[in-house]
DNA sequence: TATGAATGAGCGTTCATTCAT
DNA sequence: CATGAATGAACGCTCATTCAT
């Protein structure tokens, strides 16, 4: 093991444009190499060298390489939230928790289909030691503001959230991940709004 | 001479009672290491260390590390699908759908709760190139024959099967690994068969 | 990730003057234990030590070991063929075949001469997979071209040049390398041209 | 350098035939691999796995994988020396140089056309600390005895012997390694004759 | 005595990171 | 600053050899 990694943050904000202009490369190169190698094939050496900066220039912007996945995740929750926030937005609008559960799915799906690889390798080829837990609670409390109102007889709220969260996310995650053309399937949508219509408004027990 | 290591398969069965002991050693060693350490801790020198065994023989019975966690997804997925397969054999007897899901899941909870944290190794901590995909593919036909008579107004039985799969079981997998408690939380698995009971079995459209 | 190393190419060029003398210092400890220890001997690593450099610094030139060795066979089949061509230059304003015959033999001696145990290590201890074989076609052509006009009653001149080559060289070679000191014995050139006049020089047959 | 070998005799001479097949066939399996990877793929390992015969068996004959080779070598050269000295045997008898030398060329050539590999690997592969020279001594001894009734005009008689021995054994060699098939031109045997006729029978000087 | 198992020492190679220009 | 060069600490793997049954 080697010894202990300063931290994950940037070293420096670049602030000329140069400086910016080295910094996406880095990232950049990171992201192919991590999509085409894995975390394993991820050394630093070797995106300086596919990013075409010299390998000081790549420790005087970040401190290793964790900093750079570190990074990677960043930008990319920042879009997915953006996205989700996005959709989220334009619930409260909707009449009916149909409407409003088929706008979820479509951004997730949407969230899905811009870079599946991408996705995948920061979702399953990084190690716990280096992954950003997405902070998910604060997407849970989204959901569970957003879908209170259409509830009936779900006796604990919140644990429905999570359970939906999780079930819609893992399958289309999979299905991205596996098999990206199901994405495009007419019916695919319809069955996750079918799977989590009756669980968000069930019939009265008894 | 550096011939390409074929793969994965092991390179000399053990046939004294000695030997055996030390491909257990070996082998609980690579199972403490990649829970505690992960993928990137797992080195062949740290597995021997740890097994108390010279590091040449653990090359005289596996071609390397990759077929160690080879040798442990195996007997994982083993070990699963036999928990599986048990519970699956009762369902036929079973009357209602409800009973059916109530059993499938507390089986695949059980399964999770024996060690959540290999569980999360062996399916996290992987990098793709070592992960030897489980034949989902048998599961799911399992489910589909054992579910079927069960099911009404389900468009695409096979996709109805998929999704039920892979959402349960991310629940119970995300549950197991970050919030173990939860398993024993008394209306999780009742929320589990909520979620699946009117998915499988629609109203009539129209 | 063990990419198959593309045989004996540099891997890179050095640049600064720094690395030049890393490089130097580089082919010289291969030269010496290559020649104290033989080709068992020659280790990446007491490559390394010998030459005050870092291990990795070795790697960063050369690809290994064998591209190392073929980097002195160049140096050395280079130096070699200057030395001949030298001669072979000098050769058409002789008006005997006996001084041209000596001029050559004294240039092959004279070669052997100056580093007689790296002539031998070169040629006896590599194995043939890292042998880069010279182009002997090359130099017999040359001697068939400075030959020829001498030539009288050979009946095919291209195998006597073949024969003539092997044989002067595998004798100086096997006496520089076993008893060099016979290579000053006044004799000795005398006696190879005795040898090659009358084989190239036949008396008309029949 | 692994601790210096504890020469390299055999460690017990085997009585039995059931140990003489054992001893054959480590013998046969060294040379086979030596001839197909040479020194360098001459392991211990691979010599008695190629045998069929256990590891420790192995050592149980053999102090080392040098003695094996010092057997082969040992055959070797004894198959070569009883070549040799059937040709010698039959030269005391010729009345003319020229039958006397076409005899010794036809042996040496018939010694290379054997086996030309086992030959070359032997001759070739083996680093200079594991070979055994051979007593050319004696070898030049006998040609010494048979060919001096011969010579005329011979300055040095022993360094004429000593050139002849090495050239006309470097040609066949060579011709045997590189272009075997010309072993069988009809010419060649004609043009070593005619390479150490004259050497051997001088025109008197001045 | 024949066999499977064990072992220490070492080799080739890479990687993350820092130094010097 | 940007670049080439340097480096130490591993890691994966093999080999010759011995031990234990």
């Amino acid at each position: 093991m080697k010894a202990a990694r300063p931290a994950t943050a940037v070293r420096k904000r670049p602030r000329q444009q140069r400086s910016r202009a080295t910094v996406d490369a880095i990232t950049q190169a990171a992201t192919y190499i991590l999509v085409e190698s894995g975390w394993e094939g991820l050394t630093t050496n070797a995106i300086a060298e596919r990013a075409g900066v010299n390998i000081s220039s790549l420790y005087q912007f970040f401190p290793g390489k964790e900093a750079i996945v570190a990074e990677l995740q960043l930008r990319h929750a920042a879009e997915s939230r953006v996205k989700l926030a996005e959709a989220l937005e334009q619930l409260p609008g909707q009449s009916s928790l149909r409407d409003a559960l088929a706008l979820l799915v479509a951004a997730i799906v949407d969230e899905h289909r811009i870079a599946p690889a991408v996705h995948r390798a920061i979702a399953e080829e990084l190690p716990g030691s280096v992954r950003h837990a997405a902070p998910d609670d604060v997407v849970e409390g989204q959901l569970l503001a957003a879908f209170s109102p259409f509830m009936r007889n779900v006796p604990n709220p919140q644990l429905a959230c999570r359970i939906a969260r999780i079930a819609v996310h893992a399958v289309i995650h999979e299905t991205a991940s596996r098999t990206p053309a199901m994405l495009d399937h007419p019916g695919f949508n319809e069955e996750l709004v079918a799977l989590l219509m009756p669980f968000l408004q069930r019939p009265a027990v008894g």
